[in-house]
DNA sequence: CGGGATCCTTATGGATACTG
DNA sequence: CAGTATCCATAAGGATCCCG
């Protein structure tokens, strides 16, 4: 093990160690927050909530291809629930309702950026591992 | 918005533009990354290794207490083809199997260092924002 | 426009039994 | 010990229709 790797791992165990101190609470959040995050839209709809500041539900739904109104409404209810956005409905005819991150939600999505880095620096070994893999399964 | 708020997002904007840039790939592999790490166990497998080093399988088994023993092949096999796990079987018998995190897992448990830490941090926000949320459902 | 309600398909995951 | 194989319950999610 390089001094490298070796330093790494003590900066992660400190890390760790914090994040996690005695706490089932914590580790049972970051479970449902994960969850909650990795429900496939969510992390897309706060990045392009990031990225545009505040849109209308159509304007989201535009920005994220692929999501069904229904999935897009279940997301942001769930996202307003745990206070990382904000809906605001303005009483007009058509309706026209905003949405826009809270600080929270902002916050999570900077707490996601290192996760963002870490795939976009390890793209490519992640692929080969898994061609690798691959190969193997099938040769034996 | 406070000068602190208004920095935040500056920073936020572009560690965000940097991890995106341009590369659906990226995007893609985080989606799966997230999707993986949030199908429940592998977080806290990787946790456990990352905190524990080397394991064999029951020796994982007992420290992710609930997880059944189906959903800990799987997990380990998933987490093996990504290259974050190095399997290493003993031939001998009884079969002795060894599981480590590779410096890819180590470097993605560190990745989502930043999101404990966040989640530690704002337990109490969210807690309370649900509350706050099915109080004015509750109510109308 | 911004949803709610319903139906239906698929994915996820637990329990259990068996094996080299 | 370290799995594999099978079965089954539940949940996630898409398609569609309807409404104020």
């Amino acid at each position: 093990m390089s001094i490298d790797t070796a330093r790494h791992e003590e900066v992660r165990r400190k890390l760790a160690a914090q994040a996690r101190q005695a706490d089932p609470r914590v580790e049972a959040l970051v479970n449902e927050i994960i969850g909650r995050v990795a429900d496939k839209w969510t992390m897309i709809v706060i990045d392009v909530l990031a990225e545009h500041g505040e849109l209308r539900f159509t304007g989201i739904a535009r920005r994220v291809p692929g999501i069904s109104q229904r999935m897009l409404t279940r997301t942001l209810r769930q996202m307003e629930r745990e206070g990382l956005v904000q809906r605001t409905v303005h009483p007009v005819v058509p309706p026209r309702v905003e949405y826009r991150l809270t600080d929270l939600g902002l916050g999570l999505g900077d707490a996601f950026c290192g996760v963002w880095i870490w795939a976009e620096r390890n793209l490519e070994k992640i692929e080969q591992a898994r061609a690798e893999f691959d190969a193997r399964e099938r040769g034996g």
